[in-house]
DNA sequence: ATCCTCCCCTAC
DNA sequence: TAAGGTAGGGGAGGAT
């Protein structure tokens, strides 16, 4: 998964992808990087090799860096006879059991090797050993809440509702990228058309030319994906009712200021309305009947597990047991109940066999819904193939079998809802199609919670009316249902109830909101455990925007925080309990991926709203507004210009210093941004200094700035006050790779930057080349040319003309001539004409003759 | 009218 | 013990 960059997480396998991806940018990025490693400092490690499991400190990929570095070998996998050192410093016991047999070694081994210059003995950093004289196993201490560095790794690792949410993106962005590719061949078409005429007595009547008109369209889902997935190393539970969970049997310790009962009444009362008055018994009889998630608290005592059941088998659904249903429950429900752990690594290997498959071999027109639920238009396919629809989904689903062992259900029918709702008949291990004929009479007796967006809420609020399926829903007017239930909302179900469905099947994934929640395990003592995890929040946050190269222009944060009623310890171990729930959101001035920017944002909206740590329940941290980097990096134009127009890039007397003010959050990203893309070539003499003054206070707190430490003049040290100087310093110790560096300034964003800059060398970085596919992207990427991207161009073309580089210029303008030719705003075309005035006008100047360029467009 | 913020809801 | 994430849609109500 090329969204996750260096944790080991079980996505490495798909190495073939991650490849095809990079970009060429990300490629130069490699090439550097591996440049860099090229510089080998020692031999220590030599005939070392190590493999990384789970989270360590130092991280996998320092421990890479540091094995590539002084002549080691850093496996991505296990490689059970070459690996010789697995690195781990917490292993769950299965796997210590599992990996007995091979060195595991505490990463303390590699740090002090290398502190000590020579390889030590690794005797002494054995994660466990069969020496008697030692304990046997060394457990580290375990992350127990999120005070804990280790926390948000070890939670990550065993979240299920995150590795279905990572999932869910990740294929929809797979689907993205392999409709990119130009496949013709369709192997799985030619085995159905091959099988369909070897069948065709079976299945005449399907024949029928009249299906053939319209879309149609198949949804596909995996049964009861966990348990089936998980089933699939354990054949003999097959059959029995099983359930997958974190719990291993009906085990939980009493713990102190629990209250079970207060807190699902509190939990009961919100979802009632705490004003209303009500009937109490009538209440009770409510509450029952509409299930509300709080429910499940219900008939579970003290120690009773707590655990959420996250899949069961449709053997296990017969007795009673339900998916989220708490293990506690479904135990005195049904004691035979089966549970089996989370195979984390099986689900993606099964999902990534479903989706590879099913392009590889049939379509690209796929929507991905989740990691074992995706929508496909079949027209094609039934169209190549003269299959009906039924024989697809019997040879597919035959196939999907064979390729995951694992049953899955297909739906058929002519919109996306239809098909969704003939799965659900279909289920489970079946198929159904919903001809265009029996809709009338399919849709009357649909439940509408089967409607999608009717759940829980909208579903109490129609059964309050006295509707429960889709036929006494379609007998209120448009007009009702809008009122009741808002304008879209309304409308949908209007439509929905009839089966009908206008959605197209969306192939084109373009995320709109990056986050990290979490909501489990937070428990602070104070400020700085609170800001710390919020570090880590942002930091995953930075990595997930790089990994799809977007940056967010508007920050939210969402805050559980403990109700004052509630009681002191949740029902469940480290959950987040009965809650009052916040959201706050800040915009930026300018687009950013940085973690430290979100930080500074989301600790000012913390300060302000002052509260007790220790009552925290949860935090999550959203980048809105999104903005593809391929769209900012004309905005990197802008950047360029911003920070130079005073400085005149292209006249001669430049070396002057300049001063110029710009508030902190303008101001951030350009040096970075700039750098990054006008990267100076191997030139270390024409280092940017930055140097900054005049600060307002001497108490750092608020407001933070960013100084790529590489570029900075050493000497700014010397102008900042002494309590300022000493925090840079310490950091500056604590790591020696620093890029950037906060620099707070009280009470005023806004901090005066000295600047100076040789600018012609700035210049002379853009290379021609660089400088035409950078304008190809612009015009292609950009909707309408900003301002300042013109002046940029126009200020490099004029630049070349002065340079005597009339050649190179003709061709810039050349090239901007085609691309925008085929632009249709009239405002491009004016950018092309601005641009040329200024280049012509040098032109005359200098050779007294205008450049032979296209002046109109035909 | 239209946009923005702060929610809530839903789905997997 | 337990791992209650994440993205998108949309409504209410206020600002423009």
């Amino acid at each position: 998964m090329k969204r996750n960059r260096n944790e080991a997480n079980g996505f490495e396998m798909w190495g073939g992808y991650m490849e095809a991806k990079k970009t060429k940018l990300e490629k130069q990025f490699t090439e550097k990087a591996a440049g860099n490693n090229n510089h080998v400092k020692s031999q220590i490690f030599k005939g070392i090799s190590i493999f990384v499991n789970g989270y360590t400190l130092p991280s996998a990929d320092e421990l890479k860096r540091i094995m590539m570095e002084n002549g080691g070998v850093y496996h991505h996998y296990h490689r059970p006879n070459i690996t010789t050192h697995i690195i781990a410093s917490n292993l769950p016991t299965a796997k210590l059991k599992l990996l007995k047999q091979f060195k595991v070694v505490k990463p303390e081994w590699i740090s002090d090797s290398l502190k000590e210059g020579k390889l030590l003995n690794y005797d002494g950093y054995l994660l466990f050993n069969d020496n008697p004289n030692q304990p046997k196993i060394d457990f580290p201490v375990r992350a127990k809440n999120a005070s804990e560095p280790t926390f948000l790794s070890e939670f990550y690792n065993n979240s299920r509702l995150h590795l279905i949410s990572t999932m869910a993106t990740t294929f929809k962005h797979l689907v993205n990228d392999t409709r990119k590719r130009n496949q013709t061949d369709y192997p799985g078409r030619l085995r159905l058309k091959k099988w369909v005429e070897q069948n065709e007595v079976k299945d005449v009547l399907s024949h029928d030319s009249e299906l053939d008109s319209g879309k149609i369209v198949m949804h596909i889902d995996m049964d009861c994906f966990f348990v089936s997935a998980g089933l699939v190393e354990r054949p003999e539970l097959r059959g029995l009712p099983v359930a997958v969970t974190h719990a291993k049997g009906n085990l939980s310790k009493k713990r102190e200021g629990v209250d079970h009962g207060a807190e699902f009444g509190l939990y009961v009362k919100r979802w009632r309305g705490d004003d209303n008055e009500h009937d109490e018994e009538n209440d009770e009889e409510e509450v029952r009947e509409i299930k509300p998630r709080s429910t499940k608290r219900d008939g579970i005592n003290e120690t009773d597990s707590m655990a959420e059941i996250a899949c069961c088998s449709y053997e296990a659904r017969k007795l009673g047991i339900k998916n989220g249903m708490l293990v506690g429950q479904a135990l005195k429900m049904c004691p035979a109940l089966k549970l089996i752990p989370y195979n984390f690594e099986q689900y993606k290997k099964v999902a990534l066999t479903l989706y590879t498959h099913i392009m590889n071999d049939y379509t690209l027109d796929v929507e991905a819904v989740s990691c074992d639920e995706l929508y496909l238009d079949c027209s094609h396919i039934l169209e190549t193939t003269k299959a009906s629809p039924i024989e697809l989904a019997t040879f597919l689903r035959k196939e999907i079998k064979e390729k995951t062992k694992c049953p899955c259900s297909t739906g058929i029918g002519s919109n996306c809802l239809l098909a969704r709702l003939a799965t659900k008949k279909a289920k489970p291990d079946g198929q159904f199609y919903l001809e265009p004929g029996i809709i009338m009479d399919f849709m009357r007796n649909i439940d509408i919670s089967d409607i999608p967006g009717v759940g829980r809420t909208l579903g109490h609020k129609l059964s309050t009316l006295g509707i429960s399926t889709c036929g006494e829903l379609s007998a209120l007017s448009l007009q009702t249902l809008q009122s009741e239930f808002g304008n879209k909302t309304g409308f949908s179900l209007y439509k929905h109830c009839r089966g009908e469905d206008d959605r197209k099947l969306n192939y084109d994934y373009k995320p709109k909101s990056v986050s990290a929640d979490v909501n489990y395990g937070i428990r602070f003592q104070n400020k700085e455990e609170s800001e710390n995890f919020i570090k880590q929040l942002c930091d995953e946050v930075e990595k997930r925007l790089d990994d799809i190269e977007m940056n967010g222009k508007a920050v939210t944060l969402k805050l559980m925080i403990r109700n004052a009623e509630a009681p002191k310890e949740s029902a469940k171990f480290l959950g987040h309990g009965f809650c009052d729930n916040i959201t706050k959101s800040s915009s930026l001035t300018k687009s950013t991926s940085k973690s430290i920017i979100i930080f500074q944002v989301v600790n000012k909206i913390m300060n302000q709203l002052d509260i007790d740590p220790s009552e925290l329940r949860g935090i999550g941290i959203q980048m809105n507004k999104l903005e593809s980097r391929t769209v900012t990096r004309a905005g990197r134009i802008e950047n360029f210009i911003s920070n130079m127009k005073s400085d005149k890039i292209i006249s001669t007397n430049v070396s002057e210093p300049k001063s110029f003010q710009c508030s902190s959050t303008d101001y951030l990203n350009k040096p970075k941004s700039v750098m990054d893309f006008f990267k100076p070539k191997e030139d270390l003499n024409s280092k940017k200094h930055l140097k900054v003054s005049n600060f307002k206070s001497n108490s750092p707190h608020e407001s933070l700035a960013n100084i790529k430490m590489s570029q900075v003049d050493p000497s700014f040290l010397d102008a900042l006050p002494a309590d300022l100087r000493l925090e840079i310093e310490n950091e500056l110790k604590a790591n020696e790779n620093l890029n950037f560096l906060t620099i707070p300034n009280e009470n005023s964003s806004i901090m005066e930057v000295t600047m100076t800059e040789e600018s012609s060398k700035l210049y002379q970085h853009v290379q021609i080349d660089q400088m035409k596919e950078f304008i190809e992207e612009w015009v292609v990427t950009e909707n309408e040319p900003k301002t300042c991207d013109n002046i940029m161009v126009s200020k490099y073309l004029c630049n070349l003309v002065r340079d005597a580089k009339t050649e190179d210029a003709y061709e810039i303008i050349r090239k901007l001539y085609r691309l925008i030719k085929s632009k249709d705003q009239v405002v491009w075309k004016q950018s092309y004409f601005d641009i040329l005035k200024d280049v012509q006008e040098i032109m005359l100047n200098l050779y007294n003759a205008k450049m032979k360029v296209e002046t109109t467009f035909r």
